[in-house]
DNA sequence: ATTAATTTTTAGTCTAGCCTAAAAATTTTA
DNA sequence: TAAAATTTTTAGGCTAGACTAAAAATTAAT
């Protein structure tokens, strides 16, 4: 039986969720980012359970299984993908792709998917830098991640940036990141995903998940 | 409310079933097309009537209104500048693409509508040769229509193909369909929509539906 | 012009995916 | 560690869009 537009969009939630923790996954974070109500989330788990896409424990949260992840790394790739397409291709900027690709992401056709990569010239990250999955669902090595997908207490090094317009620049010398900092996630704010940032060991300070995203660091 | 698949979909299918004839179409041949039962058909049909895009009286057929031929010719256009992408684009051969483009039809976006069609240099037809609807509902003024599409009973003469492969053009000889040759059909058969055609007044012969679409004819 | 065949509609069900309200479990606070 | 607050689940309901079976209307055939 073929998958739903529902099923897919709350696995691809999932995933996105598990990016940035490595605990389970909660009921209401779901509902928050799929727009439903944390009963129709928890119905929701206790079917995609029974398929055997995630595991689930009533009141203990949810993290992917293996082919539940396999399913929502190809979601991802579909999305980032379109994402390159919709900018590089079409002309859009990068900040008005999300909402068609969430819609372009569903399509189904394997070879549409692996000619859209090629006529793409097989990108390795979407334009907001995100890596974009092979077709066997490998991330690929970037050697740096954005700060944004760091998980919380762990300590990575500032070795780059996604941006270089001169205003983002301008505010990174005013925050005190430069190149080599060392940097430290104290706490991620679920209302804005903005960022408590603790730079070479000092007092954390708020940067917003812009910014975030933008920055790269090496673990 | 926004429109949904299901409503597109029967929508487009009317439109199409509406090309190739004056009459009004019956629930059978939309039930047909759509993969439904007649029962559901019945039942969307109402709804559609309530919402102003179809008119319908029930035993009587329907068609659509003209509301509902606005928003027919939209997925028209964009299935058709889809299937222009896949060929061109993305190198899938003509008779690969309409699934795929049965998917992205639905995809909402108007501008990224209009920036497709620039990229694809504004396309008059589709890999099909059916014309493409502006973005008005405007369809382009091509001259000549695929045989196809022309209604049972009325005459016209053969101006041109759509396609020139020495096996197709083969069996235009064999079958006497030369330039200038009058042609009406006498009959469209539901099943593979394949045609009954009259060719310069003689008795009439079958072709199919593959060849009555690329042989192009002028009213 | 009846009867027979076909088409279409009605009536009643079903499932997916959502909802609200209330109950139960967990977590936080004092 | 008991009460309070929060999170999650259960129970019951709703709508869209499909289905089957049976009834009604239309069309075709004798």
């Amino acid at each position: 039986m073929a998958i739903s537009f529902a099923e897919e969009n709350y696995l691809k939630i999932i995933y996105r969720l598990s990016e940035s923790t490595s605990d389970d996954i909660s009921t209401n974070a779901i509902a928050e980012l799929t727009q439903n109500k944390a009963a129709s989330v928890t119905d929701m788990l206790r079917k995609m359970s029974d398929k055997g896409w995630v595991n689930y424990q009533k009141y203990q949260g949810v993290r992917l299984s293996e082919t539940g992840e396999k399913i929502a790394l190809d979601i991802v790739r579909k999305h980032r993908l379109w994402e390159v397409f919709l900018v590089n291709k079409m002309g859009f900027n990068w900040d008005e792709v999300h909402e068609i690709a969430e819609q372009l992401e569903h399509i189904e056709s394997e070879v549409l998917v692996d000619k859209l990569d090629a006529f793409l010239d097989y990108p390795r990250t979407d334009p907001h830098g995100d890596p974009i999955p092979n077709k066997k669902g490998e991330l690929p090595q970037l050697g740096y991640i954005p700060l944004a997908n760091m998980p919380i207490g762990k300590a990575g090094k500032l070795v780059g940036v996604a941006q270089d317009s001169a205003v983002f620049l301008q505010l990174l010398t005013k925050l005190n990141l430069k190149l080599g900092a060392n940097l430290e996630i104290t706490e991620i704010n679920a209302f804005d995903l903005s960022v408590s940032l603790r730079i070479d060991g000092n007092a954390p300070v708020l940067i917003s998940h812009e910014v975030a995203k933008n920055v790269l660091i090496k673990r």
